[in-house]
DNA sequence: GATGAATGAGGATTCATTCAT
DNA sequence: AATGAATGAATCCTCATTCAT
């Protein structure tokens, strides 16, 4: 359909090769989000993909290589980016955090963030590194922004005092919680983290 | 050898068992909390307890019934029991809250709650059983009894929303944070979870 | 039957340890004298051990630690021992040499020596270690002792020149032109590698 | 692109299939000589020699064939050949040895002689027609003409005893000693090998 | 009851071979 | 003819579980 024009004489072509790829590790993700790393079968993997086994080595070397590669693909994607930049004039801190940061958490679950940090934390014992990961390029950015924006707020009086620049976390318990909550403890009755989220800014941020 | 004077004459004694009972199942939780299931082997474990491989298969029939036996006894010791009744006289509820919840939540982790809290989540794919028990005898009672307690400081005056009532698990979100950061994320840079818990009472509750 | 004083009260006696592991250590030196090491299965070894597949890892880690351990094994007992000492007074080394050594290289075949000296070569690119153990312990002392006695038996006025003094192995390229042609070669038509060598010995040996 | 100029106009030349053939022969060899046929990889021998994997199986069948018909060839052109014919005028036949066969075994291993043997021997197992088909061309014909020109020299009184015209095999021993130690036992401190022939062709002949 | 050697089903990985491009 | 991605049979190895001692 689509053929580049520098595409080559012979062989597969590079557009197949990717779909490929793309196909084995979106059914990496969704058996290791599943069944765990341990539980994950490199055969269920290829048939979910729709190749054969072999053929998810030719990409990943090992089975091990493949939850690596697969989460950091994952986690790089998950950075939350909170741009100062983009308070309006006269907007308040706090205002800014609901306009800005509300939307990212309330999606969650149907952005697939959640399903990437419990992945993180349920296999952080076999794989430190991805946690390590984690941190560096989604948690540790986001609760360093929120820190300095408190910072801020507490600089113009909108803050009362200085909890939440010592314990930026506080704001994003209830998210960990809720992940917890509706991916683990009780998927059949799931909070809704955004509403919960929401109304933990609004007690915490005054 | 070292059998007590009032041992029978033949057999085991009781206290024998119990206590190679009691060596399983510490050095079984100790190979969980470590490794995780998968990654815990049996010749381990007793290795551990000191005893033979088969040793641990006549009292658990096998690693899975292990590992939930031994999950849900420490599950019914994790209960965190909050009495109302122990209310003094003419004292506010979020200063009971924190004379009575936060030294327990100070002891998250050295009362090995922790633990148990991280291996439930990292096991309910395999074990949903747990997580439900989890849920049913630890951490619905709580969120339960805050919920009623912040029912009643609603009704006295001391709270000016409803927000803690519809979601008493913005109080535990820092908790949950925190043993998910000092256990999976970032365990050589631990939060202080107390410190972090007094301090979110204070903003939420008023 | 000859337990032992020392026997343990309880599990597997030593014995049956030691004779399952020789019945693995046997079956695999004979599959890898048939089959190489490359075309051996360690499940054919196990079943012709009379064992399970997992009994074989049980007292080796993997399948080149078998091939090593039992080669080692093999190559300590290949040992030719020419003990100078026992020279007869006033017998030529020549004729020692053939009182001595003939018997040991008639036997080349019957006592196993060929088929080790054969798998030591056929696997000396993959098990380059079993080569320098082979020469080490049995190939070089073997050359050595014939120089020395080549030595000897120049100063003795016994040999005409210094040739077998500089190339002891002129009396042993028979042995292994030998193997190769029984072995490898031409096995339905063997040659007796005991006759060729005596004839050698009283063609070189003057 | 560059097309002869004889070429016809379509199709690829003759002259470029030959030479690809001839590379992968070649690379197929060296990699054999080195690895042995078990461990050479279909996927390096490609590489080696400049195709694609596909390419050698338009070539040769399966890796068997490949490795037969490659040694095969070189089998072929292993050949010794003592033209008896040659023998000069009142040349003694230790003379003629000396003369036509020891420069072919001095050149045994730069010649690449020495590697076909090596593999026929260590590749036996798996491929008996080898063995024979080596014996057949190589082999035996260099014995039995060996045997037959001690015969002669027997009859001509150059030789004392038969036992060269019952065991030619004496000859050639110390060039598969050579070989062996060479290639497998001690390729770090190679023989000489034409020097030892040489020496122990005026011992035996004699 | 305790022991640990033995079992064998299960799963990761390799690589000769095929075939669409 | 050439390419190299894809295939899947074959094999190594692991480890929960059993059971003779």
């Amino acid at each position: 359909m689509s053929e580049p024009a520098t595409s080559r004489a012979r062989g597969p072509s590079p557009e197949k090769t990717a779909r490929t790829r793309a196909a084995i590790v979106r059914a990496a993700f969704e058996s290791f989000v599943v069944q765990g790393f341990a539980d994950s079968r490199i055969e269920d993997i290829s048939r979910r993909a729709g190749v054969a086994k072999g053929t998810v080595y030719s990409y990943f070397a090992t089975k091990e290589a493949l939850f690596e590669q697969v989460l950091q693909d994952f986690i790089a994607s998950a950075r939350v980016g909170l741009q100062t930049a983009d308070r309006l004039p006269g907007e308040r801190v706090g205002d800014f955090l609901q306009r800005t940061l509300l939307p990212v958490i309330a999606a969650l679950e149907s952005s697939g963030r959640g399903h990437i940090a419990r992945l993180v934390i349920t296999e952080s014992a076999r794989f430190p590194a991805l946690a390590e990961a984690y941190v560096r390029e989604v948690h540790r950015p986001l609760v360093e922004e929120i820190r300095r924006l408190a910072g801020i707020a507490l600089a113009e009086g909108e803050l009362g005092d200085d909890t939440l620049v010592r314990y930026p976390e506080l704001l994003l318990g209830s998210n960990w919680l809720g992940m917890v909550h509706n991916g683990m403890l009780s998927p059949s009755a799931p909070l809704d983290i955004g509403d919960m989220f929401a109304r933990g800014l609004r007690l915490l941020w005054r």
